[in-house]
DNA sequence: AGGCTCCAATTGTCTATACATAATGGCCGC
DNA sequence: GCGGCCATTATGTATAGACAATTGGAGCCT
């Protein structure tokens, strides 16, 4: 059992705003408390609150401005591979409607491939799925996702059919760390009729693992159609302030 | 006119010591004076020394250790979409044999697709390049580069039969800020035998412009064979980059 | 109404200080 | 020598306080 490790304030205080707005509570454009309200929210001095609002700054997840106040970043409309995005929020926020499909649901003991995709050793009980999300009607991407539910236990109940995984998991589960990998594919026949592309059309997929303190939480594979779609990132030689 | 404008400090500081780490002038594994040092040289308090030193480890320029010091971080071998990257160099470090090969140059004023490209005005003059980078034999990557003569007028003398241009570039031109698109697509014929795989094989296109104060130096695109290649981002919450 | 000034809220930077934490290198006992 | 303990050094985090810069909005004047 991974006892939570006390986490330095200002970190804890990042963590929670990040997850605020990450998960869709705070929308683009909401307020976020100011360094005062939040001062007096988690007892520490201004300091501290200001090098968590500073990071998360930095990130690009918020914009301050003097005496108005530091407000969610509207983000772009193309995907960004260094965070991590519900998709759901992000298909709604371009003002599409969303749908989503949850294709297929598995509870087991980890097969010897699982064990290698979700980097935990065989047998441990896992939830394996499949969905598909729908942007204004048509597939946008494929999501096959593996959840430790060694680490994950609230997730054996949970109701995917309504919420989709990402989702929940983004607004339940603190994560410390992840890893993307990104590469190209061509579609195999049941992908293609998944996405309703033409089979051997070239897909984009990104791997992605998301530990908490070490221990592995979940990993997906998302396959976009490589025409429709492309991941963007946008940084400074030392990540130093952005002109806008 | 844009006077230059006050840097705070920590920001000054912290230019300096990037300038140092990125001119080479202090190698990897280099010491960077401690803050005790460094507070007595700017003649300013630790706090503000310590805020340029953690935004430096946070972007991956330096490692700190306590008790030890802070050093000039030796540049990592893993292949990250988050930093930009001298193929040769990674090849070499990898262990496998480089070889490189020009297979195309034209100088020319900026076609309306140049210009799109580069995001310059048409008839700007440009360097058109294609070449093909193998790793140990096998065709690794095609790399299709337009240069902005305007802003980089050095590139039209260098010879780029001898070292690659991306290798050229990193290592004379300074740049402030850079955008990467990564997409799938299916590779054409030519394509398709450049990096010897079969027509339609899904590759990952990497998509890279550079800019040096809002000016275009650079546009890139890099085409990978799908199955043999992949990007990698490892992060935390707030998009700080780990070194690992 | 329109324009002007001024106040106050909020962020941006900086300082001086304090204590926690990690780890190197030497000291000491054996 | 050798092994373990410990002082020292450097970073990591946190605090309280201060002043600067920006700007939204209230209130005032015409």
């Amino acid at each position: 059992m991974t006892r939570p490790i006390a986490l330095p304030r200002y970190a804890e205080i990042q963590r929670a705003l990040e997850r605020a707005i990450l998960s869709g509570e705070w929308p683009p454009g909401h307020r976020v408390p100011s360094e005062q309200e939040l001062t007096r929210r988690y007892g520490c001095s201004r300091m501290t609150v200001n090098r968590a609002l500073t990071a998360l700054a930095a990130a690009g997840l918020i914009v301050r401005r003097r005496r108005s106040g530091s407000f969610v970043a509207t983000p772009s409309s193309e995907e960004t591979v260094l965070e991590i995005h519900d998709i759901e929020a992000d298909v709604r926020r371009s003002g599409k409607a969303y749908r989503f499909q949850l294709r297929s649901r598995r509870e087991r003991r980890a097969t010897r491939t699982d064990a290698a995709r979700l980097a935990v050793t065989a047998g441990t009980p896992v939830l394996a799925l499949e969905c598909l999300h729908l942007a204004a009607g048509q597939p946008l991407v494929l999501e096959d996702r593996l959840i430790n539910l060694a680490a994950v236990e609230a997730a054996r109940d949970a109701d995917f059919a309504q919420k989709p995984p990402g989702s929940w998991l983004l607004a339940q589960i603190p994560w410390s760390e992840a890893e993307h990998q990104i590469s190209a594919a061509n579609a195999d026949i049941a992908t293609a009729k998944a996405l309703g592309i033409a089979p051997g059309a070239a897909c984009l997929l990104v791997r992605r693992r998301t530990f908490q303190a070490g221990s592995p939480l979940t990993q997906v594979v998302l396959t976009y159609p490589g025409d429709r779609h492309h991941l963007v990132a946008r940084f400074s030689p030392a990540g130093s302030v952005q002109a806008s």
